[in-house]
DNA sequence: CGCATCTCAGGAATACTGAGATCA
DNA sequence: CTGATCTCAGTAGTCCTGAGATGC
């Protein structure tokens, strides 16, 4: 043998908690689902993905909505919103109505990037779903809806 | 009204996308465990208690097949294994057959330590979970457990 | 030599807190 | 005044990469 008899042997599976499952499934997920996204090319992460997609599907939306409804950090929104807006995919302007908001509006260049970055999450998440069998894929989903948006 | 009459609305729920239901589910299950770890004063973090628990199943173990049973990087339990071993938590030995590994073992305040910390992580998952039935717990921790280890 | 192990330095992405300024 | 919004500064915990030193 060129090395250890015994190396690479794993340990225990710890107590199989479902946080753990949680976690792990989460880990392997981000990894795959990232790795995607890198490989697009645009520099852009899952957070703008999700901000994107958020517009799409509410239109014009100030940041306080946008926050709430991604679950993305309003203060993290900010800063996302700042590099979406010098790459042009989003567009800020005051709200006339309310000067304390922005209202945030997909530009065409953004609404085309996010068909290319739907493009690349579709295919990633085939990816992540791939052990499980299409019927227990919507098992899955339904599960993880109600433990995830509890409210 | 003494503010906003349409404060608090909240934008459409994105795409339902597999990857942001399990990403939700994750923030979710972190906010729950990680104030249920905080309530324990002890200082100790989801990641401690990740390498104390798989310590017990699988008893002495050198740092390499922790890292591979726990899915912590190698390079963080380098200081996780620090901070419990100041904690007095585990001992560190090196191996005599192989001068390489250290053998890390729990001690008798990391076994007790992990108890405590055990009843904290089954009443955290416990409110996690609440959002399902019994069975339907079950039904999810069995498809998590295939997706989250596939291989 | 190849390879495994431990260690350290550092970075990336997510998640969060606190505080200030503006405005309804 | 209360409370919502935007912004900035800073932090914490997870996850990952690269590289060096030692030993099989």
């Amino acid at each position: 043998m060129p090395n250890d008899p015994d190396a690479g042997r794993a340990p225990g599976r710890i107590r199989e908690r479902p946080t753990w499952l949680i976690s792990r499934t989460y880990a392997r997920s981000n990894r795959i689902l990232n790795q995607a996204f890198a490989e697009t090319g645009t520099g852009l992460r899952p957070y703008h993905y999700r901000l994107l997609a958020a517009l799409e599907e509410s239109g014009p939306s100030s940041q306080a909505d946008l926050s709430r409804g991604t679950s993305v950090d309003r203060s993290d929104v900010v800063a996302l919103l700042g590099e979406l807006e010098q790459a042009g995919l989003v567009g800020r302007t005051v709200d006339p109505a309310n000067r304390r908001r922005n209202i945030v509006t997909l530009t065409a260049a953004g609404k085309k990037q996010l068909k290319a970055l739907d493009r690349a999450v579709s295919k990633a998440q085939e990816r992540v779903m791939e052990p499980l069998s299409p019927p227990e894929q919507a098992r899955l989903l339904k599960l993880l809806h109600r433990l995830g948006d509890p409210a």
